[in-house]
DNA sequence: CCGACTGATGTTATCGTGAACATTGGCCGA
DNA sequence: TCGGCCAATGTTCACGATAACATCAGTCGG
């Protein structure tokens, strides 16, 4: 590890520059310029011996010089929620593959989803000249912050329901909502209550809205819903406010959703037997927990790719198409029965 | 959405520059440079002015020219492997976090796990001059790319195991395996089996080793290895080969362990009354899930948190102290118990 | 009373790249 | 043979910031 020591001291260690690699070549930085960037006008001999000097030095143009000319960043922030969940993450994940591919970079921040630092991380982000902006913080508060700042540039939001087509990118909630109703339904199930995400959260709230939808579409009567904080914890500890009638549950997560199935299991009922649950989103725990997990399954990665390819479009000056939100899809596990008689036994 | 037109139409749009400022105070773009700086002779009337130009025209200082004319660009490359689990993905926000506050960009690559994609994300990263490098692929492959890279900067590397002191951030797997087998024996256990994550993971093979260290110290035979891939899938898949004297397996995480765990479960055994199972990492749910899960925590914040200030040092030019690995902490709960007469039922 | 000093500020050079314009040299047609 | 054209390449400028140096107006001491 120690620094090896040699006689001659290198005058600053300068990384190499265009002018270093045109001397090499014999050319001029122009050529070397107009090298790297493809253009047509420059004779097979001379591009080979450009390229060439540019191995041997091992140079890499300078972004920060490069950014400065052309006046842009080519930088596109990210929004997202200090919450390492499965879905979100792998949204994000997406995001910035799809970001790089895109030949953009990725300037991520994570943040709490405070008024404060929701702010600072804006003002790191344009700072940096970000071109573009996705915004992975569904809850209300975040999204007034945003609208405040008047960021100027295109901004996607990710799974927080399509209140701002077109710019919002996610997996039909409505759909979703309904397959998990429709398949409760067809079980017999008639009193279902809901374990929502917290009240702050625009998905969240999307959810109990298409849930009451659905509810009158299936002539059911509403019962009371629960408001978690999408964790296990939250889900366990609700379990003690359902309804003595209810005979199944829709979790607005499947961490509430496990976290709810332990509370019943502890408090003696069988799992589907006696309760059935829903969850949402399918994390990859949820077909190995007990019972397995019927879910309803959200397309993250698909989602944080859409929305990049949304932003690079604005950025080259398009117009948009304006997004349909992705398919819901159901999975059926074991955790879903016909209910028993009636309510609790 | 649609942009209002008016009709005066602004030139190029171009955004503020220090030099406008100056206008705007009267005074010299030099003056506003040296308030930004804080720079200490500059009066406090003319400070107060350049400020009050600052805010009226809502300038930034443009990035690019300063890395620039500094031939810094205040970048710290962070590597992650693209697997959305809630470990790593919990140490990288906290990295993220971390590198803001010290004053750094974060500039974060998501890769498969491949030479190539490594490859090419390390291409990205040092494409924009990042001064420091945050490696959190715990694969040898992986990392042998990177040493062939000679990538001339400090990198630290995160839960990779304490290999490659000083530079190593990880939580103490020794430790941890110590606890998580001392637990064990302390039921009773004797034919304790590993369920160990890929060969090919630097972390995984340190718990092997520790393992057989730990079966010495307390005279236990050691039991065939299994390798499975992190995912619950594979936990599942591998309780078919446990051998048949095995009462307690110690998991290399907790997926592994419910996967594992339902796979038990299904076969008709009683989880801890027939067979203990410890995790390691205690994930948010493994309090949750059937049995609530015995496990090894890791502090994943606290080894980001770690690795970054490290490197902001390095950076910074100090000698590096060599960093001690963090506590590890068992986590009891109730997937272990005394093992019944002899092997299973 | 003047020169040296100091504090506050202005002026100029510089970083590495790309765009615009300038300059070669060879070829072709009149 | 010469002018014009085109292909290939070179030269100069600009981007917006910081660093180094220059300037200017007071002030203070001998």
């Amino acid at each position: 590890m120690a620094v090896t020591r040699s006689s001659r001291v290198p005058k600053a260690e300068r990384a190499p520059s265009m002018h270093d690699v045109a001397t090499r070549a014999g050319v001029s930085h122009q050529t070397v310029s107009r090298v790297l960037n493809g253009f047509a006008g420059v004779r097979p001999g001379t591009k080979t011996d450009v390229l060439a000097a540019i191995d041997e030095l091992g140079y890499r143009r300078n972004n920060a010089a490069r950014s400065l000319v052309l006046g842009r960043s080519h930088a596109i922030g990210v929004l997202v929620p200090n919450v390492p969940n499965f879905g979100p993450t792998a949204s994000l994940y997406a995001v910035e593959r799809a970001i790089r591919e895109a030949g953009f970079q990725p300037l991520i921040t994570v943040t709490p989803e405070d008024r404060e630092s929701v702010k600072s991380a804006l003002d790191f982000l344009f700072d940096h000249a970000v071109e573009a902006l996705v915004v992975m913080a569904a809850v209300r508060d975040v999204l007034s912050v945003i609208d405040a700042y008047e960021v100027g540039v295109p901004v996607s939001y990710l799974l927080t329901g399509d209140e701002r087509a077109p710019w919002s990118v996610s997996v039909n909630q409505d759909e979703g909502v309904a397959l998990a109703i429709a398949h409760l339904v067809s079980h017999g199930h008639k009193r279902i209550q809901h374990v929502a995400g917290p009240a702050t959260s625009t998905e969240a709230l999307l959810r109990v809205e298409a849930i009451g939808v659905e509810f009158k579409r299936h002539g059911l009567t509403p019962l009371p819903t629960l408001y978690g904080d999408w964790t296990p914890l939250s889900g366990y500890e609700l379990a003690d406010q359902l309804d003595p009638s209810t005979t199944a549950v829709f979790c607005g997560n499947d961490q509430m959703a496990i976290g709810l199935i332990r509370a019943l299991v502890d408090s003696g009922l069988r799992i589907p037997a006696d309760m059935s649950v829903v969850g949402f989103d399918d994390i990859p725990e949820s077909a190995f927990i007990l019972p397995p997990l019927t879910t309803v399954k959200q397309d993250f990665p698909a989602v944080g790719e859409l929305a990049v390819e949304l932003l690079v479009a604005a950025i080259g000056g398009q117009e948009l198409p304006g997004t349909t939100p992705l398919a819901a899809e159901l999975i059926v596990r074991a955790s879903v029965a016909v209910p028993r008689a009636s309510g609790r036994p």
